[in-house]
DNA sequence: AAGTGGTCTAGACCACGGT
DNA sequence: CCGTGGTCTAGACCACTTG
């Protein structure tokens, strides 16, 4: 082979998209970068492999300094868009899943998947807390709490049966709002903001009556998930008891791996 | 109420936990100080809900600057530990619980569970691709793949069939390390960093062979779970699918919310 | 040896929450 | 109003990777 000028073995030089920074916005800068960076990723500008190019040069380029850019960039790194090599530079990932897992509320997986989803409600009273029910939620027990039984379909068909159990008094659950809606948007609607939630998914055979509830046969192998959630001071906000027709829902999601 | 001296009406004056941080060291300052901030939260030290006193002064008081200070602060925010509330201070997190999700090894899981767990390998050869294989490895089909299949089980029961495929070459996966330890960690021996996954958790009855593999009866319900792992550069580098007893193990872990 | 990200400093001003 | 975290700057030196 011949060492003609300007051959390139590696990397092409990287594509720079153009980015435009308002500093009079209340945006924050790291974010507005961050959020183009994001789009050029996602719209092909940036393709998987690609560098960025060094930090040092983009804050340059840009009129920042360098530990905003390294902000900006750590917060994809965080999202498992860009991985950083010391000594290499800054990439973008090659994986084409870009789904991270959330604190999942089913009725916006089911309605962001085209899905169509409803919701029936057809339990929604307040009641003594059980002993479960009441640890999980850390209130003594026979403290008064809301019990939300619902059924979720989409198609016209049940996909899942809903158990909730959240604190009396906590907000007003309109049964009308909730067919309209998840509870998980009525809790941010209130004003509520989850912080974590402690979940387990498992699996058993249909009982007689949750087989009758789902459409499925008795002994059908059914999908189950408890979750209690907790807001910003650790407080439990809510305790659900859910069960997915196995036929019909799978949990997916991508995991990043903590570094 | 009288008007007293030094009444404290909220929150007890932080009781300050002693750091000792260790500029010869290579371990960095802020992870340092991240490190003594868990152990204090882990021991109590520092009560859930207590204020962990402004950053500058603590910078002050531990001889850093700021940025550095806020830096290990950051990361335990991140890992849900801490709080931050602007005009109020930085809190520790009132939840019990602080398990995070990883990239779960089952070996791993059970181990740090103390249930003791034993491998059987029953399957360990290299095989061409299936149709289904080789799109979720990103190969051509046909390609050879190592076909592993293994029975996992805690105090002499079986919890799990796991059937794993990973490229030919990729690694040596000898069967005598394979019943001592986890995938996963012969992976990371050799070098793999693995980055993320992709996951689907499902249910469904067992058959007849996976009833007699596993110990149950015939249509008893099982876990299921299906797995794309990618290293740091995007390439797929392990496929599974596995199947759990149901009535012996279910997925518990906790999210923490994308804010 | 050159280039990259990783860490760290010592300031600054702003926005928000509570008093 | 004051105190808090949120953002931002303009440098510095180090550790690692690659040629």
């Amino acid at each position: 082979m011949t060492h003609g000028y300007s051959h390139q073995v590696t990397t092409p030089p990287p594509a720079e998209p153009r980015f435009t920074l308002d500093r009079t916005s209340p945006v924050p800068l790291y974010y507005q970068l961050a959020q183009q960076l994001e789009a050029a990723i996602e719209h092909g500008v940036l393709s998987p492999g690609s560098l960025l190019g060094n930090e040092i040069d983009l804050a340059g380029r840009l009129g920042l300094s360098r530990p905003t850019v390294r902000q900006a960039i750590q917060s994809l790194v965080d999202k498992g868009l860009l991985v950083r090599r010391r000594g290499v530079g800054t990439q973008v990932v090659h994986s084409q899943v870009r789904r991270p897992l959330e604190l999942s509320s089913l009725y916006d997986d089911l309605e962001a998947s085209g899905q169509n989803p409803a919701t029936r409600v057809l339990h929604n009273r307040v009641r003594p807390a059980t002993p479960e029910v009441a640890a999980a939620l850390r209130m003594p027990e026979g403290s008064e709490v809301v019990v939300l039984e619902r059924l979720r379909l989409t198609h016209g068909e049940p996909v899942a049966f809903l158990c909730n159990f959240l604190p009396a008094g906590l907000l007003d659950l309109d049964s009308a709002k909730l067919e309209e809606t998840g509870l998980y948007r009525m809790l941010r609607a209130a004003g509520i903001t989850l912080h974590s939630a402690r979940q387990s998914i498992g699996a058993r055979s249909a009982t007689a009556e949750e087989a009758e509830r789902l459409g499925e046969a008795e002994g059908a192998a059914l999908l189950t998930m408890e979750r209690t959630a907790y807001d910003n001071t650790g407080r439990p906000v809510e305790f659900g008891a859910h069960v997915y027709r196995a036929s019909r829902y799978a949990f997916e999601f991508q995991l990043l791996v903590r570094s």
